[in-house]
DNA sequence: ATGTATTGTGTACGAATGTACACTCAAAGT
DNA sequence: ACTTTGAGTGTACATTCGTACACAATACAT
């Protein structure tokens, strides 16, 4: 009972509470950095001003251990731009899901995105903020994520025969309007206060609108016109 | 010649250079305060990122001389909001006087913003990045300003007689995509690597083109239509 | 001409930051 | 059974930060 060298009841913070391997334990703690950043920047910090010991702290580790895991701030940055192109893809493919050959398409789209970006809200903030943010290599990696995303809308409306009388090229045009048009809306439906259904009926009808008359531009567009 | 109290040849460095009042000497300051600020965020800075001292550094000045004109960074913050409405007022008027009645509006028009973004890079840059950035305040500013210029665009609509069939709320509301366009248009011409005139003239062709079905759809746009 | 208000300076201090170095200890490899 | 590895800890230090206070010097009001 009495041993002299009691090394008993260590109180470790990193006790192995749960039967992991020691890969999966560290890819736990590296998402909790990554999500302890984006929940920063849910608190109105920009990505840029964010602090290793910050982060760290908001994980609930000591500051060296960012290290372990990430060489600086931005390589954490890149980690949540790949998290972004995920999100985006799983954002395509629910689309594809619910059912695309129904009256009303767009105002049932509209309401599935509006859904999602609620959904995601931190993660649509990281892109909102750093799409056009401080750092230059996040701002990039971003922008090709969103092309990637543009490209992808234009292969499955393709795949859906709609707008068969459009070039490639300008389906992926239009579809690129479509998406700014979406990424814009994203940080008004975040800021907006919740519980007022009337506001948030008025933003939702505006971005319908808009998106129908982006449509109606795009069904009458004419290729051939183009030199 | 040996005064003994010599006070001469004082190494200040507020020296009176220039026969000035004293507001317009603190408005000076201020301004390169504010121009500071732009500055650091066009070397990659976020706004929420910025240090008073670095600010101050960055001026020219000693750290405490930024509370004579700003109460903390936000404030500063705010200071530059109004140039973004001033400046974005301009572009209107720029834009008003450089003729509309000619063929080929959109080209033309797309040419005077791309030049005007360029010419005012570090507002517009200020703009693109806070627009959603960090600080609600700027944000919220900043939105408002945005929704200003859109109004005043679609006023001008009006006044020169375009989509007459158009309700206001309509006309506003497609105002309202063309300065979403406009705006993410503007981080795009901002990255663009100088001297890639064919990577330009890409751009450029994509922005008309999306424009062209933006009033394509406009011009057939229904009120009657809606509910 | 004299006094006052205001703009900018100099010094100082506590708090927070990035990161280097040495450590512990459990998991993985042998 | 042993060694090795690597995630996380603890301490430490130079640097930077925001801001408080006293001060200097100049423009303005009287």
């Amino acid at each position: 009972m009495s041993n002299p060298r009691t090394p008993a009841t260590r109180t470790s913070a990193r006790a192995p509470k749960e039967e992991l391997s020691r890969s999966e334990r560290k890819d736990l703690t590296r998402n909790s950095l990554t999500q302890a950043a984006l929940q920063l920047m849910g608190e109105g910090r920009s990505f840029t001003s964010l602090g290793i010991r910050e982060i760290a702290r908001e994980a609930g580790m000591v500051p060296n251990a960012f290290y372990r895991h990430f060489r600086n701030t931005d390589d954490l940055g890149l980690a949540l731009v790949e998290e972004v192109g995920i999100t985006l893809r799983r954002l395509l493919r629910e689309a594809r899901q619910s059912g695309v050959a129904q009256d009303d398409i767009v105002r049932r789209s509209v309401g599935v995105y509006h859904q999602y970006v609620l959904q995601n809200r931190l993660l649509f903030l990281f892109i909102s903020s750093e799409r056009s943010g401080g750092s230059r290599i996040l701002r990039l990696a971003i922008r090709n994520d969103v092309i990637h995303f543009t490209n992808e809308m234009a292969q499955d409306f393709r795949n859906l025969g709609l707008y068969q009388d459009l070039s490639t090229r300008s389906l992926q045009m239009v579809c690129g309007l479509i998406v700014t048009t979406m990424l814009a809306a994203a940080p008004e439906i975040l800021d907006l206060p919740p519980n007022q259904p009337l506001l948030e009926a008025e933003m939702t009808e505006n971005f319908v609108q808009q998106m129908q008359v982006v449509l109606l531009g795009a069904t009458l567009w004419k290729d051939k016109a183009r030199a």
